[in-house]
DNA sequence: AGGATTCCCGACTGTTTTAGTCAAGTATGA
DNA sequence: TCATACTTGACTAAAACAGTCGGGAATCCT
């Protein structure tokens, strides 16, 4: 039960770049050199953020990305979506009507890794980007 | 972020135990068989369910594991920490001084993973065996 | 026009972690 | 004394992770 480097550094460069660019384009390089990032590695998580609409792109001389969508209305769990971040504690797939082994009946621990996803699931989609920029963690 | 084997064997293995050892000790083979779970890799957890005085162990014929304290009492985050499950939300070691990069400060996003950590685990905590058992999960 | 800058995209790879297996030993009860 | 069951450490195949690399295309500055 870990969190993985991509959804960590696609919600660090997403605070990054609604700190500091202020309308105007930032440069990945930039971003990455800030937050101590490989740039190579960034390049692959913002064409994801691109693909989704997180953010738009600026290219050649003073390029660089822009948010697409208010701060205020972007969720940490959408961002960790569109990343790929899995976020998965049961270990059947929730859609099929299929237990843990191959009863239809859920195994007695379902309910309780269920329940811990919709915590950290509720958690993680009440803090948009704009209350990390604010510091408006509890 | 995703949960391992290796927690959520340990958790299925001593509800297992709870649920069906009324006081008498239970084979490893026997709970291995009815959760589908491999039986040399349920003895390291074990290994360290007992060392840790989650479970006494009865050798020889008739042997097997029972629970060492009242099931009411045993929270799942307890489990998770004895079998060595992560739970690592951060970067950072939280208990240095130090940031994800060389700074002192804490990044922005930090306070942000702490404080789904501390979800987790106040959810984990709030659960013990004993509501898995009787099915008391929201 | 030409070059510098920056985004765009897919393929590839070394390392680490995971999820176990295997083998040998010890204690106990029938 | 034999079958059962716990004890323990070493070992390993496979998957996931974290990141690199190389080439290409658009755009702006001089
Ligand atoms: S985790 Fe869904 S049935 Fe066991
Ligand atoms: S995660 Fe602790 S400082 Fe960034």
């Amino acid at each position: 039960m870990k969190l993985g480097t991509k959804g960590r550094y696609a919600v660090m460069a997403l605070v990054d770049l609604a700190y500091y660019g202020q309308g105007k384009p930032l440069a990945l390089t930039e971003i990455a050199e800030r937050q101590a990032l490989p740039i190579s590695y960034l390049e692959q998580l913002f064409l994801k953020l691109r693909q989704k609409g997180f953010v738009a792109s600026t290219r050649g001389h003073l390029g660089g990305y822009t948010l697409a969508r208010e701060p205020g209305t972007i969720r940490i769990a959408e961002i960790l979506e569109a990343i790929g971040e899995p976020l998965k504690t049961t270990r059947c797939e929730n859609t099929s009507e299929m237990g843990c082994l191959g009863t239809k009946e859920k195994c007695l621990t379902h309910a309780l890794w269920t329940g811990l996803g919709v915590q950290m699931h509720q958690y993680l989609h009440r803090i948009s980007l704009a209350d990390l920029c604010e510091r408006r963690i509890t």
